[in-house]
RNA sequence: GCCCCUGUAGCUCAAUGGAUAGAGCAGGAGUGUUCUAAACUCAAGGUUGGGGGUUCGAAUCCCUCCAGGGGCACCA
């Protein structure tokens, strides 16, 4: 007998035979989803139920007494998996019979295998998630990089789950700063890189924000005659802070600093050329499309690199740019003009998100108090061109015409765009967008003591935190295993630098902040990828010496605590994987995989597998190694970690 | 001012109303002829930010205060 999710088998037996007793003694109470949960401790038993304290307290009863009468009438013997249910302290305690119990596990683990621990839906639905979505402007920084991890894992996970899942990169093209970097290479007489393009771009972003900026800034200095000190001296700060950037720019690259310095400084308004380069490429005029387009792709090119390297893929790129050159934009605009929560003021349109909510009594169910004021949003400027958000209502809209949920990935600070987004939605009359789009919400990423700024050019790119990683690693493993060969080396420091880096951005609940730091990402011990990757290779390499692949059948020698307790956290995979998809909560796989590999280093350290006492032992625990490889493996490749045979 | 997120051991984090709040790191004591020591074992470490409340039961839910971060644009 095999099953996709043991642990369930067994639940579903403990819920049967309290609901059957339920009935017998207390026919007058409504069952409703009783809930069954995992004791603290193994030896109260597998699975056990509180609801005698809710039935004591309705019958007036010792909640003790009503769990001694309930138990009385279950009769284990009617079930596979149920040994015995007792009563502690009120609480119902269901035990496992684990001779027949790690035979369904491992038998149904060996033989699933790479598709154990995967129950797939039912309702299959086609998805899309949006992630990363990196403006491109300059490389993707350490600080943006907690994006394509966690968006990843989740396009694995509910991949796996049997869901059609597509992801999308929206390639923010559209905007002020795409003209900054492209006027700053047209000025350069627009090069080939000489280095890895996405630096290449993020350089010129930089160095041209900063001249244009001094220049602007001293334009109106000198020209103003401020009557407020006031503003003249905020004026003045902040020029002798770009003053300041522009050193450090002078000094971090001086050929290409010199140039554009050369270029841009003998211009007479700069900053009037980017605009109208925005306006050209907004309109879609050839050379401004030609000029801007090349410089996005020459960032792309290098975003796709890196995202090579972390093994990383999108499914559709999807440019901002075309969004606007088609009529989306435009005839999303006049079907919430003709919505009764827009309103004008002069050429500007306000979208009246308090109104909608108001209206469809939707404060409850998006988890806002009542007294909480939506505040508008602005879709059209005087000017009459458009906002992102605005945009992104279209692209939106053209999400759903081919998915029916769309999930994306983007942080925290963007909360409140996305909920009027999802507003906007409800005021178009798309209730069931509405309700399938979910912002998926995570805390930023920082640096100790330092503000990164991708305009001033301060960051740590997401290549550098990789290329350390890598080297890191190299140096452990040449201290652990120096007998490898140089070629080993670096295949094994590879895998585990990057597996590191993953692993440490999705470890932590997404709703938590994370500090970056070296020591942090770059850990090797328990609680790591590297820990995980180990020990897969530790239990690989048992079954390597064994030589022989046992057939799964005495296992009721595995007794002791630390062996149950790993049949145990093999059954659950699946139960945490159902939970990570619909929790959305990639970050509990990863705990699964540490608590998994913790198990198996304490067993492997009390308990020898090949040299255990008796042939049956050891084959059952050969049996039980297998299985650990199999979950461990399939557990880290959803979170788009490699499970090495050796390291 | 309003809104959102966070606050748990010295540090980094677990624990989705259940039993004695768990791990790792750092610091302390150990385990090397033994399946990969990137490991393991033991001890120590707690007023779950403070205060109220709801509940048989609260780190978890509600109220309030405090601290840190983010947001409230004709930026993206």
């Amino acid at each position: 007998m095999i099953s996709e999710n043991p642990f369930a088998k067994f639940r579903e037996e403990c819920k049967t035979a309290l609901t059957k007793a339920m009935k017998e003694t207390l026919p007058q109470i409504e069952l409703n989803n009783l809930q069954l949960k995992k004791p603290p401790n193994i030896d109260f038993g597998q699975l056990a139920s509180s609801i005698c304290f809710a039935l004591g307290k309705k019958l007036n009863k010792n909640p003790w007494d009503v769990a001694d009468s309930l138990v009385t009438l279950i009769d284990s013997s009617d079930f596979d998996f149920i040994e015995k249910v007792i009563t502690t302290r009120g609480y119902i305690n269901f035990h496992l019979n684990f001779s027949k119990f790690a035979n369904l596990t491992l038998s149904s683990i060996k033989k699933l295998n790479k598709q154990y621990g995967f129950p797939k839906t039912k309702i299959a639905k086609k998805i899309i998630i949006e992630h990363t979505s990196v403006n491109p402007l300059h490389p993707i920084h350490i600080g943006q990089a907690r994006n394509p991890i966690i968006g990843d894992a989740l396009a694995r996970i509910l991949d796996q789950r049997g869901h059609y899942v597509s992801r999308h990169y929206y390639i923010d093209d559209v905007g002020r700063q795409s003209s900054v970097v492209a006027y700053g290479y047209d000025k350069l007489g627009r090069p080939e890189p000489n280095e890895k393009s996405d630096h290449f771009v993020g350089k010129i972003y930089t160095i041209t924000c900063c001249l244009v900026e001094i220049k602007r800034l001293k334009g109106i200095i000198a020209e103003t005659e401020l009557s407020s000190s006031e503003e003249i001296s905020k004026l003045k700060l902040a020029l002798h802070e770009w003053l300041s950037i522009s050193e450090e720019l002078k000094q971090k690259y001086p050929i290409l600093f010199a140039d554009l310095y050369k270029k841009i400084d003998s211009e007479k308004n700069p900053e009037e050329d980017i605009n109208k380069l925005n306006r050209g490429y907004e309109e879609g005029s050839f050379e401004a499309k030609k000029l801007v387009r090349t410089v996005s792709k020459l960032c792309l090119k290098g975003f796709r690199e890196t995202q090579k390297r972390i093994k990383i893929f999108y499914d559709s790129w999807d440019w901002e740019s075309d969004l606007v050159w088609s009529n989306k934009v435009n005839d999303v605009l006049q079907n919430l003009r003709d919505s009764p929560f827009v309103y004008s003021d002069g050429e500007v349109l306000e979208f009246n998100a308090e109104n909608v909510a108001l209206s469809l009594a939707l404060k409850p169910k998006l988890g806002l108090r009542a007294d909480y004021e939506i505040p508008p949003l602005t879709l059209v400027r005087s000017d009459g061109t458009t906002l992102y958000t605005t945009r992104d209502i279209a692209y939106t809209l053209w999400k759903f015409t081919r998915a029916e949920k769309v999930i994306n990935v983007i942080g925290m600070e963007q909360s409140l765009a996305q909920l009027q987004l999802k507003l906007a939605l409800y005021a178009l009359d798309q209730n069931e967008y509405a309700d399938n789009f979910v912002h998926f919400a995570y805390n930023l990423v920082s640096l100790p003591g330092y503000k990164m700024s991708s305009r001033r050019g301060r960051y740590i790119t997401f290549d550098e935190v990789l290329d350390e990683a890598i080297e890191r690693a190299y140096k452990e493993v040449s201290k652990r295993s120096p007998n490898l060969s140089d070629n080993e080396k670096q295949k094994i420091s590879k895998f585990v630098g990057i597996g590191a880096v993953r692993y440490a951005l999705i470890d932590v609940d997404p709703s938590k902040p994370v500090v970056f730091t070296w020591d942090r990402v770059l850990n090797f011990e328990t609680n790591s990828a590297p820990y995980a990757q180990y020990t897969h290779a530790r239990a690989c390499s048992i079954l390597r010496k064994s030589k022989n692949q046992p057939k799964i059948q005495n296992l009721d020698v595995l007794k002791k605590k630390l062996e149950r307790e790993l049949i145990l956290s093999l059954a659950s995979f699946p139960d945490v994987f159902l939970e990570a998809n619909e929790y959305l909560k990639p970050n509990m796989i990863a705990d699964y995989v540490n608590t998994l590999a913790d198990k198996f280093n304490s067993f492997y350290n009390a308990f020898p597998v090949i040299k255990a006492e008796t042939p049956t032992l050891r084959d059952a625990r050969l049996n039980l190694t297998e299985a650990i490889t199999i979950v461990l493996s399939n557990a880290l490749n959803l979170i788009g970690i490699f499970a090495p045979e050796r390291m």
